[in-house]
DNA sequence: GCGAAAACCAAACCGCCGGTACAGTTGCCG
DNA sequence: CGGCAACTGTACCGGCGGTTTGGTTTTCGC
C-alpha cells in the first residue's frame, strides 16, 4: 500500500530509481557490495548500463543510497510498530511490551531468514567505504539508541529498574540482539531464531522494570 | 609464547602459511573477502603470487582454511576464560558469572574497537561461498551454542529458573549479543560498547536464576 | 654433501568490472 | 508541438584479480 501511494507519486525516473535500489539492496545483502555488480543490476531491471549511470553517477553514490533509503524504511517499520504500540497502552512499560511482542511476531512471519541488516553489511566492509558512508551509518545506529532510550526513560520514570543499568546501553542492546540475532538467523538457517531472541530481550525488560 | 612453542614446531611452509592467514584475517575482517585481494595479501608478507598459490589451490581453500583457523582460536580462547572459570568455582552458576565478567573484561581491555568475527563476515557474504564453507560457518556457531547450552543445564538443575525459558534460545543470546556487540563498537567506533553488553547478559543471567 | 622434495619465483594470460564518451531515441507533459 | 527527462546503443579502456605453467632455489634427511 506504501508502494502504491509511493508509484503513484513517483516520476517515470524515480520509480526506475527505486527498482534499481531494491534490487540492488537484495543482492548487497546476500552477497555484499563489492561482489555486487553494476552489470547484475542492470540485467535485474531490464535496463543498459546508460540507464544506471544517468541515476547514480558512480557506485558509491549507489551505496549511500542504499544507506538513506534502508535506515529511512527502518524507521518507518520501527515507528509502524513502536509509536502505534505507545497508542495502544496510557502505561510506558506495556506499550514498550506490546511493541516487543509486535516486533517479536512480525520477525517470526517471514518464511526465510532475515534478509540482513544494511547496517552490518557496512559494518564488515568498512574500509572501502568513504567517510560520508560510514557516517551515515553511524547515524542509523545512532537513531537506534535515541529511539529505544527515549522509550527506556519514560519506563524508568513509572517503574524505578530493579538493578543498577545504563538504560543507553538498554538501548543499544536491543539493537545488538536484532544484529546477533540476524547472523545467527541466517548462519543456522533458522527464521525464527531472531524472534525468539527478541521475546528474550523482552523478558529481560520484564525483569528488569517490574521485577521477577 | 603460543607463537614460540608453534614457531619451534613448525616447518617454513607453515609458517609461511600461518603467516598468510594471519595477514588475511586481518584484512578480510576489516573489508571482506571479496575485497582482500591475493595481491594485496602477498605484498604484506612479502612473497609473491606463485608462492600464494603453492599454499592454497585457489582463493576459497583461503576462505576454508581461515574459518578453521578463526573457529579454533576462538574455541581456545572460550575455554581458556569458561573453563578455567569452572575451575574458580564449586558453584556453576557463580562460575559462569566469573567467565562472564572475565569475558568482558577481556572485550574491554582491547583499545580499538573489536576486529570483527569471521562468522559474521562470512554470514554477510554468503552467497558467495560455497556449502562446505557455510557448513563449517555454522558448525562454530553450534559449537558455541553448545558450550553455552552445557553451562547453564548445569546451572538450572542447582537454580530452577525464574521465569520460563529456553536455555538453547539463553545460549544463542549469548553469541548474539557479542556479534551484534561487535558490529556496534565498530560502527560508534566505541571499543568498551561490546564489554559493557556482556556485562548486560550476566545480569540477565543473574535475574533468571538468582532472582533480582 | 647429495639428492629429492618442499618452498618459492617470474611472467604471462584472460575475463570481468567499473567507468567514460557520445550520439541517438523515446515518450511524457505542458 | 516542442522540450526536457529518461533512457538506448555502441564502443572503448585500464586495471585488477584469480589462475596457470614452467622454472629455480632452499631445506632437510640420509
Amino acid at each position: 500500500m506504501l508502494n502504491e501511494t509511493k508509484g503513484a507519486s513517483m516520476s517515470k525516473g524515480e520509480k526506475t530509481r527505486e527498482r534499481l535500489l531494491e534490487i540492488a539492496e537484495s543482492s548487497v545483502l546476500q552477497k555484499g557490495f563489492s561482489n555486487t555488480s553494476i552489470d547484475e543490476i542492470i540485467a535485474a531491471a531490464d535496463i543498459t548500463k546508460s540507464g544506471f549511470f544517468y541515476h547514480f553517477r558512480d557506485k558509491t553514490e549507489l551505496a549511500k543510497a542504499l544507506i538513506l533509503r534502508y535506515i529511512a524504511n527502518d524507521d518507518a517499520v520501527l515507528d509502524s510498530i513502536f509509536v502505534r504500540a505507545r497508542e495502544l497502552s496510557e502505561d510506558p512499560l506495556h506499550a514498550f511490551l506490546i511493541g516487543l511482542k509486535m516486533f517479536a511476531e512480525m520477525m517470526g512471519a517471514m518464511e526465510e531468514a532475515h534478509p540482513g541488516c544494511m547496517v552490518a553489511t557496512v559494518a564488515y566492509h568498512d574500509k572501502q567505504f568513504n567517510d560520508e558512508v560510514r557516517r551515515l551509518n553511524a547515524e542509523g545506529v545512532m537513531s537506534w539508541r535515541a529511539r529505544f532510550h527515549d522509550i527506556l526513560l519514560e519506563i524508568a520514570e513509572a517503574y524505578p529498574p530493579k538493578v543498577d543499568v545504563d538504560l543507553e546501553d538498554l538501548a543499544d542492546m536491543l539493537s545488538g540482539i536484532v544484529e546477533g540475532g540476524i547472523i545467527l538467523s541466517r548462519v543456522l538457517d533458522d527464521p525464527k531464531l531472531l524472534s525468539r531472541q527478541i521475546v528474550l530481550f523482552r523478558i529481560q525488560v520484564k525483569m528488569m522494570f517490574l521485577g521477577v
